[in-house]
DNA sequence: CTATAAAGCTAATCGTATTAGCTATTATAT
DNA sequence: ATATAATAGCTAATACGATTAGCTTTATAG
């Protein structure tokens, strides 16, 4: 019988899914029996099997932290913005883990697709830059800065056992203060 | 017949093959045909299968890059040894993709294994920041900011198509001087 | 020399992905 | 309204790698 499930509802229960078991257990097998149908079913929607859903659940990940940060940006500027921007990152990988795995681990694969899945993400971080006066190469570099460390330092909080003594969320402000330091002092930093 | 195989020579072909195919396409089935035995006869080796494999290979290449970025801070203090220590790094994951892959990918599921297999490598941070004069929650946080960069960008540089028209080297040296710039301004950073 | 452990092999099993082909339901064109 | 076509589901069968069971040969300790 028809159930009424389309792509979109498919990918929302696969990526709940990625989140509550981790990203190399979402299985056709599993993820058939919470939508209430029989694996082979799920071909009629992903023909490219297992490989296709994830690299959707890639993008639907991309597009959702595109979402948050775009939101978390509105109506700051300079290192409000910048501020603003890295805390709904990091809160976004805490509440995504299983997805975000995806959107990292998948990127391996389709390098291609994948810079254009993140290139939403990567562009909030520009214009979250746009109220300094750098220029573009300088700007280049900071968001690169900026978003390398954003994504070693959430695949090391969501894998990490201890922060204690010393709590994560302060070596994090940390190092956001230490970049935004740089952004101030960028004409001696670059020759 | 016996071969002469061992664990230590087994891994050091899985990570060519991971080097050369990703980690993902590391199987047993390939692996024994490139040890010239069959698949079933790696259990004698690792009984616990693929997911022991994956451990030991994690194991072995946090090894090889601890002993690497050793090598490169040796007889060197301040910003020179973080200098090196970061190229060191760098170089090593451009070498051995795969191989950081699964260093990467593994961490996901034993994070404590993977805690004290990185703990080498984290030592010998510790240890490039120790001609600086800072504390140790100043050091904590040093660490963890350079680690987190270091991490993500070795990611991202693997994964990227095209670093066109602004090099990723020049991003790189970049971020490495707004780092040392925010450890000499340690002070004010931290409230 | 012999007993035993180690390291290999073949054959069989398991689990998940995937394919093939069938059927009922929905949507659509006449 | 009705005939037709496309869609979304199903069952049965296949493929492929991991894994297990049980056998055999080779080293080696005593």
């Amino acid at each position: 019988m028809r159930t009424g499930l389309n792509k979109e509802k498919i990918i929302r229960v696969a990526a709940e899914m990625a989140d509550e078991k981790g990203a190399a257990d979402v299985t056709f097998k599993e993820l058939a029996e919470r939508l209430g149908i029989k694996s082979p079913s799920l071909y009629k929607h992903f023909i490219g099997g297992l490989d296709e859903l994830n690299k959707e659940l890639m993008l639907y990940g991309w597009r959702l932290m595109d979402g948050e940060i775009t939101k978390a940006v509105i109506g700051k500027a300079k290192d409000d913005a910048v501020i603003a921007l890295c805390y709904a990152y990091r809160k976004f990988v805490s509440e995504h883990k299983g997805l975000y795995e995806v959107m990292q681990w998948y990127n391996m694969y389709e390098s291609e697709e994948h810079q254009q899945a993140s290139a939403g993400a990567v562009d909030v971080m520009y214009r979250a830059l746009a109220s300094y006066e750098l220029t573009e190469e300088q700007k280049v570099h900071t968001v690169r800065l900026i978003r390398s460390f954003l994504q070693g330092f959430s695949t090391i909080e969501v894998n990490v056992g201890k922060d204690y003594p010393v709590p994560l969320t302060d070596s994090f402000d940390f190092a956001l203060k230490t970049m935004l330091n740089g952004i101030a002092n960028i004409q001696n930093i670059v020759q």
